[in-house]
Formats: C-alpha cells, sequence, structure tokens
RNA sequence: GGAGGAGUUCCCGAGUGGCCAAAGGGGGCAGACUGUAAAUCUGUUAUCAGUGAUUUCGGUGGUUCGAAUCCACCCUCCUCCA
C-alpha cells in the first residue's frame, strides 16, 4: 500500500570521532542495508588516515558508497555529491535493501534528503575570479551593496565579509538570471526526496567528546598521516586544493614544508576538529526530528543498535 | 652580595594618573550556513543586576578628588656583575 510514498531511508550522523562509522555497519548487517557515505572528504581517494575513512577491515563485507569517487586535485561540490550519492541510494532501493547514510557533512546528508536543486549548471571559474578580484578591490560592503540591487533579500542577511555566499549569490544571478533567492524558494516547493530516519551520535558531556577527538588524532599520527599528506603533495595535488583543506592535511602539509613544527601541527590538527565537532554540533543541534544517542563517556553500540533498531521500525524505515 | 628588567582579565600581550572592565591576538562559548561545507562567516567572553552596581591589573600600605598607571615595603621570575 505505499508503493509510491517517498522512499525511506536510515541516517546515522554526528560530530566527528563518535563512532558512526562502526554504528552503520553494525545496523547494515543487522537491517540488511549498504552504506552511503556522506562525508566530504571520505569521497577522496588516496585520503585515508586523516579522514578516518573505514578500511576493508572494517567495513565487515558490507557495501559502501561514496567512498574513493574522486580525485584530490578535482574540486568537488555538494551538488555533485546529491546527484551521485542519490545514484547510489536508489540503486540500493532498488536491490530491495536499506540505504543507510553515514556521515558528518550535514550540507550534504540535507541536501540528499531534500532532493535540493542547485542553482545554475556548472561553476565558470572565470566569472568567480572576476568577482573574487573584484570583491578584493572593492571591498565587501561594494559588493554586498552591488547585490542589494539584484536580491535584496539575500544581501540583507549576508555580512559584507561573507565573500563567498555574496559572491555565490552574485554568480547565480549573473549566469542564470534569476536571484538566489528565487532559486531558493523554488527548490523548497519541492517535497522532499527521502523520508529519513535521523540518528544523532555525540557525547553527553563535551569533554569526553574533545578527549575522544585528541587520541584519535594520535593514532592518525601514530599510522602515519604525516606520509599520507607528503605523498598526496608529491603526486601533485595542490596546496589549495578542496581537499587539502581537511583538516589534518592542510596542517600537516604546513609541517611538512617546515612552517609549523610537527607538535605544532598535531596541536592544530586536535584543536581544529575539537571546532569542526563543535560547529557539527550547530548544525545539528536545531534539527528537532533528530533520535540522539548520547554516550556516556564511552560508545554502546549494543545499546545504539537496538535503540537505533527501534527508532527505525517506529517510523516505518524498515 | 651588587646592577638592571619584569609581574595585566583563561593564555599571549598593549596600556604610565581620569575617556579602562582595560587595545589587539589566541583560546573558550554561542550562532549562521542552499554548487569550495573537515570550507566560510558572525557574535560573545570579570561578576551580578534590563542602560546600574560590585570585584579586578603579584601582595600590603600610602599619595591623590581620582591609580593598572605615582611612592614605600614585601613576594616571585629574568638578565647582567660578583
Amino acid at each position: 500500500m505505499t508503493e509510491n510514498q517517498t522512499p525511506k531511508i536510515a541516517v546515522i550522523t554526528g560530530p566527528t570521532a563518535t563512532g558512526k562509522t562502526a554504528l552503520g555497519v553494525l545496523l547494515a548487517k543487522e537491517l540488511n542495508g549498504e552504506v552511503v557515505s556522506a562525508d566530504s572528504m571520505q569521497l577522496y581517494r588516496r585520503m585515508n588516515i586523516g579522514t578516518a575513512k573505514p578500511t576493508l577491515a572494517e567495513m565487515q563485507g558490507v557495501p559502501h558508497h561514496m567512498l574513493d569517487v574522486a580525485e584530490p586535485n578535482c574540486p568537488y561540490s555538494v551538488a555533485r555529491y546529491v546527484s551521485e550519492a542519490d545514484a547510489c541510494v536508489q540503486s540500493v532501493l532498488a536491490r530491495g535493501h536499506l540505504p543507510i547514510i553515514v556521515g558528518g557533512t550535514g550540507l550534504y546528508i540535507d541536501s540528499l534528503v531534500a532532493g535540493r536543486d542547485f542553482a545554475g549548471e556548472a561553476t565558470d571559474e572565470k566569472l568567480r575570479l572576476e568577482l573574487s578580484e573584484k570583491y578584493d578591490t572593492l571591498g565587501g560592503e561594494a559588493m554586498r551593496d552591488e547585490l542589494f540591487k539584484l536580491d535584496p533579500e539575500r544581501a540583507a542577511k549576508l555580512h559584507p565579509s561573507d565573500k563567498k555566499r555574496i559572491l555565490r549569490a552574485l554568480e547565480v544571478f549573473i549566469s542564470t538570471g534569476k536571484t538566489i533567492t528565487e532559486h531558493d524558494a523554488e527548490t523548497q516547493k519541492k517535497p522532499p526526496r527521502y523520508d529519513a530516519a535521523v540518528i544523532a551520535l555525540s557525547f553527553a558531556e563535551r569533554n569526553d567528546l574533545y578527549d575522544r577527538i585528541d587520541r584519535r588524532v594520535d593514532l592518525m599520527l601514530q599510522a602515519g598521516l604525516f606520509d599520507e599528506v607528503r605523498e598526496l603533495l608529491n603526486s601533485g595535488v595542490p596546496e589549495n586544493s578542496t581537499a587539502m583543506q581537511a583538516i589534518g592535511y592542510k596542517e600537516a602539509a604546513l609541517a611538512l614544508c617546515g612552517e609549523i613544527t610537527q607538535e605544532e601541527a598535531a596541536e592544530r590538527i586536535k584543536r581544529e576538529s575539537r571546532r569542526y565537532a563543535k560547529r557539527q554540533l550547530t548544525w545539528l543541534r536545531r534539527k528537532s526530528e533528530i533520535a540522539w544517542i548520547l554516550w556516556n563517556k564511552t560508545p554502546d553500540f549494543d545499546f545504539a543498535r537496538r535503540y537505533s533498531t527501534n527508532f527505525f521500525s517506529s517510523l516505518g524505515v524498515i
């Protein structure tokens, strides 16, 4: 009786280092699922240690999608993620399996679930560069004023320093003739692509999360993060590529070229990871429909498995 | 033992009589977020109270209408001479 309903899928998210990968595999095994990763950095090939990408052993035979789908020297985007990940989800559904979205990139998950459209076809690098130079010479106020004439609604929401968003809003208008506000309104009108049951993992105490992050960074360092980054750099991945903006990678790159010590790099990686986790929490906290599992000191996967299963079945996902 | 120098709010660090709860940076906390999102941007950061009050600038006294800023003594640290 539910043939034409919005497909139901499961989502496991949460800040970094909370056990999403492990829980995803556990649930996939139990619920006949396949994992679709929602991680903006794990999708790059040859970036394994620093992204905490699941190893073959950790995957335990569970199919994982959206891992290793791009070269580190090519830019990726939400738009591309949505179309590729959506194809994966569809194929999982076609196989009669449960798609389990696992990852911490909030924007990717939201966009995939909503089936969001993005304005414009491909990015026009030349236009982007032009706008960027204009911004740098004229300043944020002037550029925001310019946007105000085209799209006052969006301009009012943006801070003059918010270069990326001001430029994107301008870029959308120039390349499509429509304001980004109009685009947003249109895509918001569409019904969600999927009916997602979202579980978020975190720790009851912020300090426990932070301790875990620190410990994991130490493990990454021991596992050879610096070597991994050196290889990427040697293979010609530019330092300003999107992939190299990943936490752990940019700091390691600085240490490798001697700008900072390895100790300093290690500290920065920890600090940036903690901050990242905080931003992830900010993103997730405003979503009311999320079911949170808050670890007490250390993950309890047996509890999480039962809790998640109950939650999914109560929502008719399984 | 002698001669200099320094101790500032979570940290670094400016501040030499009122405009100082104290620049700036870091860190923390909070927020935003629709084609770079592990990115980017913003706000806030002594305490209590709704424009006010209270406690801060190593310690204790003092000068002054008024001190982080001046004086005395004390404590701690650094450099140099012995």
